[in-house]
DNA sequence: AAGACGAAAGTGGTTGA
DNA sequence: TCAACAACTTTCGTCTT
């Protein structure tokens, strides 16, 4: 029922973004996403990874050997209280115990030693893969960090084990990208990963939920600009279709349809109003959706808007 | 002939019992 | 875990310009 869609979706909204996706910036000395509207923490996910580790930077590469080292000055401790330990004063009983407990926890250490270090060098070929993709993309470089600090916080839980570390970077990208509401949709991204479209889907999935992550619905708006420009059409075009987004938004079409989608049919409609008329199959094209996918969005748009389209 | 239209069947994902 | 469901895609036949 397309009712209760939106009744959901706008809830979420609601709850979900007390302030709008361009004024949240990421605070580095806190690791926190914050609204600087507000001030309010949006991303509270973002900090509960330990007091250690920043967002990840290129540059920070050789700084970032602090991380796995504390661990390993721990461990001649360990072996030092052991000996002596055991040396002393103890009924053999006990001191056998005593002993286990200790290898015990060293066993415990080193295994946690050695996924300390296997997270960090999995992030370090995570942090190639995600520059390499954002320039691909010509997303700006602020995005790397963004999505390095997800693909971290997915790392640390285990989550990229048996999937392909492209694609959760991939999906981390993609993540970052409607964190901060600029339009890239999933197919752009997957097309520069191996894997495909799939499985990249399922790892951005996978980040959403495992990470507890709260996304702002895309804006059907932001994706307009770059159809208009791609097609060569007037910012007169632009503008128009930005109205009728809005209006579609207020009358609650929007919820649940494909942005990109929404963005096509809104151009197609000016379009047509200012004689600046694109055929269907350009305008899909150009926005990354199918014809009939278009017309079924321009279809709904003129009929509950009630636009009149001038004759041809 | 190209474009617009719409029906039908298929895909991949969500949701609710 | 499974079925119903919504949105989108692919494909294709039929009007319209």
């Amino acid at each position: 029922m397309a009712e209760h869609t939106y009744e959901f979706e706008e809830e979420q909204h609601e709850k979900g973004s007390t302030c709008p996706p361009e004024y949240i910036v990421f605070d580095e000395e806190r690791g926190e996403y914050i609204c600087t509207l507000t001030g309010e923490v949006v991303e509270e996910s973002a900090i509960d990874t330990g007091p250690e580790w920043r967002a990840y930077t290129p540059e920070e590469k050789t700084r970032r050997s602090r991380v796995g080292s504390p661990l390993s000055h721990v461990l001649p401790d360990y072996g030092v209280l052991t000996t002596m330990g055991t040396y002393r004063d103890a009924t053999g009983r006990k001191l056998e115990s005593r002993a286990r407990l200790e290898a015990e926890r060293l066993r415990r250490l080193q295994a946690k030693l050695r996924t300390a270090t296997s997270i960090e060098k999995n992030v370090e070929q995570a942090a190639r893969e995600i520059t390499r993709l954002v320039e691909a993309l010509g997303l700006p470089r602020s995005i790397i960090d963004d999505a390095m600090l997800i693909y971290r916080q997915a790392a640390e839980k285990g989550l990229v084990r048996g999937r392909s570390l492209e694609s959760v970077a991939a999906a981390a990208i993609y993540a970052a990208c409607r964190l901060r509401g600029i339009p890239k949709t999933l197919d752009e991204i997957a097309e520069y990963v191996k894997g495909g479209r799939k499985e990249v889907a399922r790892c951005y999935r996978l980040l959403i939920r495992e990470l507890k992550m709260r996304m702002p619905l895309a804006d059907p708006t932001r994706f307009v600009s770059r159809i208009v420009t791609a097609l060569g059409l007037s910012p007169k075009v632009e503008k128009r279709a930005i109205e009728i987004l809005i209006q579609a938004r207020r009358k609650g079409l929007t919820a649940g349809k494909d942005p990109a989608g929404l963005a096509a049919a809104a151009i197609y409609i000016a379009a047509l109003e200012l004689n600046e008329r694109r055929t269907q199959k350009e305008i899909a094209r150009a926005a990354g959706v199918t014809e009939v996918t278009v017309r079924n969005r321009y279809k709904e748009l003129v009929q509950k808007l009630k636009i009149s389209l001038p004759a041809q």
